[in-house]
DNA sequence: TGCGGACTATGACGACTGTCATAGTCGCCC
DNA sequence: GGGCGACTATGACAGTCGTCATAGTCCGCA
């Protein structure tokens, strides 16, 4: 249960939603367990959020993919593309590791949604589609054709969600970062 | 709603809960969906699955896992590993297209069911190590190193199922396309 | 001081869930 | 034919879900 401290209710119940998305997914979440774990009221769902459920679904996936798309911004602007796609399959591996292999992404949980919350799913096409331009822009700075850099942006993005999904399955990190190494591999 | 020609209840009840569990996930799947989309008859799901939900997800896992195994060594038994990754993309592509995007793999389902359903969980977990076990001998008999076939078997299979992931967010084959090509250019 | 709007507590509603018990029906084997 | 086990129909159970209505409490502003 999160404390409250320095944030609004709304968004103790963002941050709440993610983490919960991220272990159980959207459909094995309830508004119970959100305003239970965030701490927040639970009087006060449908003021904050006043399309329900959906509404909050689909706040979250944005705010998550936001913070995602910070991350990826900074690790590109402190590394060449090698050191970048490094730097986030560490990260990776360690939210697996300190989630003992429960957590995982949560825009990938809001894509899986399925067509009860269309919103979120939008949202997290929209996450995806920004981690790729990122990647993309600065694989292209790097010299590379720009129809390549889009596919290999591409790639690069698939490639570590999927090894997300594998290595939860498989229990281990061995996955991811056995695609971390094929990518560094591909990317030189 | 299938019919239970030519299959036994509890069949028709395992190839329908893996479309279900395809489209909306495990958890967003109840017992009554499947049975009445098998048209199986409601009375005797515990008879079929002593251990209820669980018991069929594991199952259903299984048995989506064992069918693409041996799609996947099908393909890989007429032709190089470059036509086998192209053919297995093409195949993906059509299920998206032909689920208007609302499916996907049914393994990635239950790999993301959560601690629901562990043994699903597992049974996913076995089923991506059998994949990547199959391309990495292919590859290796290719002339690869084992240890590299190994690497680039889990990238083949993460960045499937991670494109599957993204190109079901944004409604469109262009990520799993695209993934195809940089795969393609990888292999080469 | 008092008013008004932002926020919250509490509890209810109908629908749905997994699970199971009971009472059957059907078909094979002696 | 008779019995026995495999299979099914029906309905109930306790619990949980999203949603909302009602009745507040709190706080800034006039």
């Amino acid at each position: 249960m999160s404390t409250t401290s320095g944030r609004s209710p709304r968004e103790a119940m963002l941050d709440s939603a993610i983490a919960l998305f991220s272990a159980r997914g959207v459909a094995a979440t309830s508004l119970r367990d959100v305003v239970a774990h965030s701490g927040a009221p639970r009087g006060s769902i449908y003021h904050h959020f006043p399309g329900g459920k959906a509404e909050l679904a689909e706040d979250a996936t944005r705010r998550a993919g936001d913070l995602m798309a910070r991350l990826v911004a900074q690790v590109m602007g402190s590394a060449d593309p090698v050191g970048a796609v490094d730097a986030i399959i560490d990260h990776w591996s360690r939210v697996l590791l300190e989630g003992d292999f429960d957590t995982g992404c949560p825009v990938a949980a809001a894509a899986l949604s399925s067509d009860e919350t269309p919103a979120a799913r939008d949202a997290a096409g929209v996450a995806f589609g920004t981690w790729e331009q990122a990647l993309a822009e600065a694989l292209a700075d790097d010299g590379l054709p720009h129809d390549r850099a889009a596919d290999r942006a591409a790639l690069i993005v698939s490639a570590i969600e999927g090894a997300l999904l594998v290595s939860r399955a498989r229990r281990t990190d061995a996955p991811l970062r056995a695609v971390g190494r094929e990518l560094l591999r591909h990317l030189t």
